[in-house]
DNA sequence: ATATAACACGAACATCTGTTCTGTGTCAAG
DNA sequence: CTTGACACAGAACAGATGTTCGTGTTATAT
């Protein structure tokens, strides 16, 4: 004849013994005793305590240390998550700071001045202006300390498919190699513009990225200036905050 | 008559007992009794023991709880970082966890067919293909599950400022107001394209990004289908890593 | 109905653990 | 040299703590 079986999963008491050990541990820093676990799930007996430690050791919930007074590890909580160790959490959190690139937004590029490109001494940590970038769009090469954003002001660069408004994600360069865009100042022109950039012999060919249009021809290099490399572009539609007042937040 | 006075800082028992404090921590979850640091610290007697820990917690390094085994909470480590409790960490990693939001990538969106849009089954943590996107870049009203990108193909865009191979984030909708940038497909051009919407009266018209460009009228508003909404468009210049291939982090 | 396992209570016990007390040696300032 | 704070050792003790054993109750499969 076969006795009762005992239901599968955790009972009201298993439940609650977890949830002593979870609180008790993060407010005290240490496990409860057996008595401790006694009184607060109120089982009034150390030795049921006991019993019921024992079926979570076995169902995985906890770790025991024989014998050791409060040598029990919490695994999983009564709500199936895992349980980190200290150690553990500060490595995650270590990570996860690591997903995001916070760049700092150095000014406004316009056609009719050169692009800002900041100073070594450039205040990197300035809270109130800042673009956040999740590092894996970035090409993962990348000093950071070399990346700068900027906001661009007016339609003067629809030909680079750049909008008013729309944020540029610059790297500090003064040459550029074949195919890569660049923020450029004509010095003739007295202009400043995003263009792929070519050297062709001796003269240069800055390419529109719309392919509808004609390309500019330099013939004395000079008067380009390479005021940094477009790493990305990034056009929000639908805006956190108003458009330019508040802190812009990519 | 001056006796001599103990020199300021941690001595070299001192740090000692730290470091067994937060390496034991950190391998059992929970603190040593008086007599395991002793042993690990090769300090022999118990009292001797007491006598640091007491001097640490007036130093403000350790907390300890009277009469209670291994009641002692380790607030800083010897090189005098703060301690994190679980809690606190778990908050951090969750905090931290919430700054990227993980978008889906549907398909690519190209002239010649409706814009991909995800179903309400469609797996949302298909790791390899998945965009990155800070969430302060993210208008803070979103539900993200009604996030999705798609990958531009093709030129056939460029009057909506988006080039092929840039990464648009949508937002699913079957309906849309004023001034609001969408994805529609024109039933009767057989046409996908980008354009920011304006009903007017019966009619609906759609207005190019490209401010020199002349909008189109569609009389029937039937034949105007809206995939969804336009939130954000990113372009990298620069590609983590070759261009379609592989999964696309941004 | 009845055997059996699950659930429950309390007491007893050996050991663990924090605390305290006494004592010793060292070393620098007076 | 004296003095007194500091560093250290060992022992003793009261209370805390995990463990075990005996016993009783309850629910369930047969």
């Amino acid at each position: 004849m076969m006795a009762r079986k005992r239901k599968p999963g955790l009972s009201e008491r298993h439940r609650k013994v977890l949830d002593v050990l979870e609180g008790f541990h993060n407010t005290n820093g240490f496990p409860p005793t057996i008595r401790e676990i006694g009184q607060m799930a109120e089982i009034p007996s150390t030795s049921l305590v006991n019993y019921y430690l024992k079926q979570l050791q076995e169902m995985g919930y906890i770790e025991r240390e024989s014998r050791r007074s409060r040598g029990i590890r919490l695994l999983k909580n009564a709500a199936g998550e895992v349980i980190q160790q200290v150690q553990q959490a500060a490595e995650n959190v270590q990570r996860q700071a690591e997903a995001v690139l916070r760049i700092p937004l150095a000014g406004r590029i316009v056609a009719s001045a050169p692009a800002p490109v900041p100073g070594s001494d450039f205040n990197y940590f300035d809270e109130e202006s800042a673009v956040e970038v999740a590092r894996s769009l970035l090409p993962g090469r990348e000093k950071p300390e070399e990346l700068y954003a900027l906001e661009v002001q007016g339609d003067s660069m629809i030909d680079a498919m750049v909008n008013d408004g729309d944020i540029v994600i610059m790297r500090r360069a003064n040459e550029a190699r074949n195919g890569e865009m660049v923020a450029v100042w004509l010095a003739d022109k007295e202009e400043t513009t995003l263009k792929y950039f070519y050297k062709e012999g001796r003269r240069v060919r800055l390419q529109p990225a719309n392919p509808t249009m004609q390309p500019i021809i330099i013939e004395d290099p000079r008067h380009v200036q390479i005021q940094g490399k477009v790493v990305m572009v990034i056009r929000q539609l639908e805006r956190p905050v108003s458009r330019s007042a508040a802190p812009l937040a990519v």
